[in-house]
DNA sequence: TCGGAGATGGTC
DNA sequence: ACCATCTCCGAA
């Protein structure tokens, strides 16, 4: 395996928020080894994108970590109860990120299970399975992502993504992102990229 | 299997 | 007054 180093997360945000499908997500919380497979995510571009909580070079408290520069982590919360993680792209200047929309469970399951349902991975459903992180709010959920995660680095030991060392090929779809019609034109943009067939995919149509 | 509505609180 | 969501419940 190969970790992502910071010239991956300092490329075009459209790009990166292809490249990073097929990677994976590697945490360590409280000595568990938790792995995910991306496979949704949307693209986000404060300077020209009005679904972007930095539109027009606005600058938060909230969407400060977005000019931290590639390779950090932005958290927020949504509709007063989940949480969002993505990662932030290209250079402190611009406000760009990468929502990850959906992952697949590798290892450590059992754990996402329980942060879930408070329940056994062996009591789950098929359907169940599938829901524990085929969501951006439910990922967050399953890994035990909130708030206090923001702003953290992808480059460091316990919290990064890296790749398999033999380059498979995957098939990406294209759509209009989720859930941004008030964004006006940008609401039309697509840049919701997934893999196709793959199960965890949030929704297929769109 | 689908769609509507409620939950719930930070942000601006 | 929103809002990059999820779950439940009732109808088909």
């Amino acid at each position: 395996m190969k970790k992502l180093d910071q010239s991956f997360y300092t490329k075009n945000t459209l790009v990166v928020a292809k490249a990073l499908l097929g990677k994976y997500l590697y945490l360590n919380k409280d000595g568990k080894q938790l792995i995910a497979k991306i496979v949704e995510t949307e693209a986000y571009i404060g300077p020209i994108d009005k679904a972007c909580h930095t539109y027009n070079g606005k600058r938060t408290t909230r969407t400060d970590v977005m000019y931290k520069g590639g390779g950090y982590v932005y958290i927020y919360q949504i509709y007063g109860m989940y949480y969002c993680l993505n990662v932030v792209t290209e250079d402190d200047t611009v406000g760009t990120a990468v929502l990850i929309r959906a992952v697949e469970p590798i290892e450590g399951t059992e754990y996402m299970a329980l942060n879930r349902y408070s329940r056994n991975i062996n009591e789950l459903s098929r359907k169940e399975l599938i829901n524990l992180t085929n969501g951006p709010g439910k990922l967050c959920m399953a890994l035990g992502l909130d708030k206090r995660a923001n702003g953290d680095s992808l480059l460091g030991e316990h919290f990064y993504i890296f790749s398999e060392d033999a380059n498979k090929e995957i098939e990406v779809m294209s759509t209009k992102r989720i859930n941004i019609n008030y964004a006006e034109e940008a609401k039309d943009f697509e840049w919701r990229f997934y893999i196709k067939n793959n199960p965890y995919v949030s929704k297929v149509s769109g």
